[in-house]
DNA sequence: TCCGTTGTTGCAAGTCGTTCGCAATAAGAC
DNA sequence: GTCTTATTGCGAACGACTTGCAACAACGGA
């Protein structure tokens, strides 16, 4: 774990368990958004409940933000990852496509000068059809 | 009860209950988005697990459709209603603000043209902060 | 109008994702 | 090493739904 994150860690009354720093390690690791669950499923070792407080813990300190996803568990990602990314999440095989957050931007400044609404474009993933799925029969969503 | 949605309501082996009619009602009374809890609140003969399926055999049948918000219940609202307007949902205040779904028709043809991928912009609120909580300390959501 | 089929309802229990209370443990400052 | 107190694990609780099941009641037909 590199020093910044400790530091980064150790602010604010903060010590690193086992827990936490395993925690840190497998979200370090992933290449996209993972689950709360899924870092369950990875740290066998750890209690749920702990994954959950250092998710949180986490959050607080700007190391992670997670995205809500229309149905189900939110996703977990490393914030400067988030940053410049946003989530296509397809209803029918669940797949996540990444796009630039850029996409999203005169969307986000048209509703900011019309309703004074600042978008948290990065707090929902956009739910739809991936092109494999067009044509299967709609879900229960 | 108009004969139009008694039509809608009969199609498909489907008859109407005491609870299904008046989860109707009370939907079609409502001037905005509503929880399945709201609904329960204002019909306490009725159980809230017949409401739940009420709404979704509602749902399938074309009648409203859910909105997911980040956090919480999902809210329902005529599908006609729906069809032309879109959410802002603010995280700090929980108030619902109503924009014009052609505000992400281009945003929807981009991302179709760019990825294949069909946008349900209706399936979410879009979550953020309204002008009046600009100012209030970030949620813990 | 009565009948029978089968969709609908209510209740209680179950599920999923996540949070919380509490006592035991262990970081890290001194 | 000591001591304070953050962190952990466990299990229970929670919110939002869903589901199994037996009782009930629509509605098409006789």
């Amino acid at each position: 774990m590199q020093e910044r994150t400790l530091e980064m860690l150790r602010s604010g009354n903060r010590r690193i368990g086992k827990a936490r720093r395993q925690v840190v390690d497998v979200l370090a690791a992933q290449p996209g958004p993972i689950t709360a669950d899924g870092v369950i499923d990875l740290l066998p070792g750890v209690s749920a409940s702990s994954v959950y407080r250092s998710l949180n813990v986490l959050e607080e300190l700007g190391y992670v933000r997670h995205v809500h996803l229309a149905h189900g568990a939110a996703l977990y990602e490393l914030t400067d990852r988030l940053a410049s990314v946003r989530h296509l999440v397809c209803e029918v095989c669940g797949n996540t496509i990444q796009i630039p957050a850029a996409l999203l931007s005169s969307l986000s400044r048209r509703i900011e000068r019309d309703y004074g609404f600042v978008l948290d474009s990065g707090h929902f993933a956009l739910p739809g059809r991936c092109a494999s799925c067009q044509r299967t029969e709609p879900g229960p969503h």
